[in-house]
DNA sequence: TTCTTTATGTCAACCGGTTGACATAAAATG
DNA sequence: CATTTTATGTCAACCGGTTGACATAAAGAA
C-alpha cells in the first residue's frame, strides 16, 4: 500500500505557514527569517519531504536533461564517449538520458521523437542514420559528434582525414608494398570514410593500388571475422593493414595468427580509436588515438551554449598516433 | 528567437474544437468520428505540434523513466550490462535515465536525491557504495544487480561462489601448483568476495595456500600493472593466476610477457566476466563467463514486477567457463 | 410514444510546484 | 511625525496536459 507522497501543502501546514513560503524556503528567493526557515526545514525534515520534479519542471520549462542518441554504449569507443559526456554534463546540472539507435532507424525515430516533446533541454547525437527528418524540423538545441546530421547543427569532430594520413604514412615508412583497409560499406555515410580517403590518396601518391574491404560496425563477430580471413586468402601478399577502427584491428591481429603471420614481422597493423579500454587490453596494437575526453567536453561546452541561446560552429580536433608494436 | 510552442489550445482552437476532444484524439479514449480525428490530426499537423511530455507526466504521476546507477559505463561488463538494459527497458516503453557513481559516494548520493524525487518510475542499481541509506528510505521500485543495496531490495546476482570454483578447479585440474588470485581490497563489499572465497575454499582442500593480490575497480591503469608487476616478483614460483575479472587478466597476460613467461606453457590464466567485448579482443583468454543478458533481462522483468505492485524475490543465475586457450 | 443505449462533445477540476501582485508591520530616514 | 525602506507572509494564477461529470442528439428497443 503505498502511501501518498507528501507535498508542499503538507510542509506548509505542519510547519504553519503558507505554501509559498515552502517555496521560498526550496528556491532561496525573497525575504526570510532564520526562524521561519528552521521551522520549515524542520517540518520537511519530519515528513520526508521530496519536491516533484516534474511539477517543477513543468513551470520552468526546463528539464535539466540531456538527450544521448549513439548506435550503442557496448563499444569502447562510445563507452568512453558517453562516460566523458555524461560525467561533463554532470558537473553541469545536466543529467542523461540515454537511447541507444543500434542503428536502427525505427528505434531512433521513435526515440527521437519522444525527446522532442520537450522531455530534454538539448540532445547530442553521434548515430549513424541520416533520413531522420525530426532534426530538421526541431528547435531543439542540438550538437552531433563525428556525424552530420542537419545543416544548421554543428558538429564535433576529430582529423579523420590527417589520422588517415597518419595510419597510412606510418605503414609506408615500415616499408609495406601491399597495404589493405577496413572500412565501413560506402553507402553508410561516417566520417569515417574520411580516414579511407585519405588511405586512398596517400597509397596513390606511393605508386600503390587502394584495397577496402567492408566491414560494417553492426556486422556480428562471425561476419567480421569471416571478411578478415577473406582479406588473408585474396591477398596473401599483404603486408599491412590499417583498420579503421581498433575491435578490427584487434580481429585482424588474431587471425594472423591463424594464418601463422607474426606481427609485426610479417604483418604490419594500424587500429584506430585509441580509446581506454582498447589501450589496456592491446596495448602493443599501434593506433589513431582520438582525443575522446576533450571531444565530450567541447561538445558539452557548445551544447551548452546553444541552451544560452548563443551561436555556435563545428570543431575538427587533432590526433595523433599512438606506437604499440604493431607498426 | 524561439517562438512559443504550440499546446493543445492551438490544436483546439484549429480544428474547431475543445481541447478535450484533442486530447481524447491524441490518447484514443471515448467516442470520436472519424471527420473528428481527421480534423484534429490535420491541425497538428499543419501546427506541427507535440505534446508536452511533462505536463502529462505530471498528471499521470509516472515518468516512464528508469534510473541506472553504476560505477562507469566505460567498462566491457557494465557497458554491456547497461546496454542490455537499455535495450529490454525500451521495449517495455521505459527509456533511461543514465547516472555513473564512479564509486564517488557524493556522486551516487546526489544523483540518487534527484531522482527520487519522482524523476523516476523505478530504479536499477549496480553501484558500489554503501552507507547511503537514501536507498532505505524510500518506497520507489528498485532492483539491484551484483549488489546488496538495502534488505528490501532484490538482488540479481550471477553464482560468483561456483564461478570461483570453476575457476581454481581449472588451474587445479592443468596441475598449477602456485595458484594465486587477484580481487578487490576486503573492505569494499561486492560479490567477487565471494569469488575469493571458493577460490580460497578450494585451494586449502587441496593442501595449498591462499594468497590473493588486491587490485580494486578504481586503480588507474598504472598501478593495476604496479601490482601485477609485483606478484611476479614477490612469486616467481606462480605458475597459475585466477583473476576477478577479464580486464585484469589482460594485464596479467601482458605483463608476462615482460618477464618472459608463455602463456599457457608457464603460466595459465583464468579471467572472470567473459563480455563480448573482451571476448573478441582477447579469444584465446579463458574465463568465467556471466550471463550479462539474461541477468539485464531478468533485472527488468523485476522492476516491472515491482512497479506494477507485485512482491519479488532474489534470483541467482548460473555462470560457465569458457574455453580459450590460457588455462 | 417513452425509455435506453450509443455517439459526440464541452466544462472545469486536478497533477504539484512557482511567482507576480499585494498586504501588513517594523525599522530607518528626513 | 510623515515617509520610505526592509522584513515577512498570503493569494491566486499559471505551466500544459488529462479525465470524470455532464449535456445533447440520434438510433434502437419496449
Amino acid at each position: 500500500m503505498a502511501k501518498k507522497p507528501v507535498k508542499i501543502d503538507d510542509v506548509a501546514r505542519e510547519a504553519g505557514v503558507s505554501k509559498t513560503t515552502v517555496s521560498r524556503v526550496l528556491n532561496q528567493r525573497g525575504y526570510l527569517s532564520d526562524e521561519t526557515i528552521a521551522k520549515v526545514q524542520q517540518a520537511m525534515e519530519k515528513l520526508n519531504y521530496r519536491p516533484n520534479a516534474i511539477a517543477r519542471q513543468l513551470y520552468k520549462q526546463e528539464t535539466k536533461l540531456v538527450g544521448l542518441i549513439f548506435p550503442t554504449i557496448d563499444d569502447p569507443f562510445f563507452g568512453q564517449l558517453e562516460a566523458a559526456l555524461e560525467n561533463e554534463l554532470y558537473r553541469r546540472g545536466y543529467k542523461v538520458l540515454m537511447g541507444n539507435s543500434q542503428n536502427n532507424p525505427e528505434k531512433e525515430r521513435s526515440f527521437l521523437r519522444q525527446l522532442l516533446n520537450r522531455q530534454v533541454d538539448g540532445l547530442i547525437v553521434g548515430a549513424h542514420n541520416q533520413a531522420i527528418n525530426e532534426y530538421q524540423r526541431t528547435s531543439l538545441p542540438i550538437v552531433s559528434i563525428e556525424q552530420i546530421v542537419s545543416r544548421n547543427v554543428p558538429v564535433v569532430a576529430s582529423d579523420n582525414y590527417n589520422g588517415g594520413l597518419l595510419a597510412t604514412q606510418r605503414l609506408l615508412d615500415d616499408g609495406c608494398q601491399h597495404i589493405i583497409h577496413t572500412n565501413y560499406p560506402e553507402d553508410i555515410p561516417t566520417p569515417n570514410h574520411e580516414r579511407r580517403l585519405a588511405y586512398e590518396d596517400l597509397l596513390r601518391q606511393h605508386g600503390q593500388t587502394p584495397i577496402t574491404y567492408h566491414i560494417s560496425f553492426d556486422d556480428p563477430v562471425a561476419k567480421k571475422r569471416a571478411i578478415i580471413r577473406q582479406i588473408f586468402r585474396d591477398h596473401p601478399e599483404v603486408d599491412g593493414i590499417f583498420a579503421d577502427n581498433d575491435t578490427n584491428a584487434g580481429l585482424i591481429m588474431n587471425i594472423a595468427g591463424e594464418f601463422k603471420r607474426l606481427i609485426p614481422e610479417d604483418l604490419r597493423v594500424v587500429g584506430y580509436d585509441g580509446a581506454n579500454a582498447t589501450r589496456v587490453l592491446l596495448p602493443q596494437l599501434t593506433t589513431i588515438q582520438q582525443p575522446i575526453d576533450q571531444m565530450a567536453k567541447r561538445a558539452v561546452a557548445m551544447l551548452q551554449a546553444r541552451i544560452n541561446g548563443e551561436q555556435v560552429s563545428s570543431t575538427m580536433l587533432p590526433v595523433k598516433i599512438i606506437d604499440g608494436g604493431t607498426a
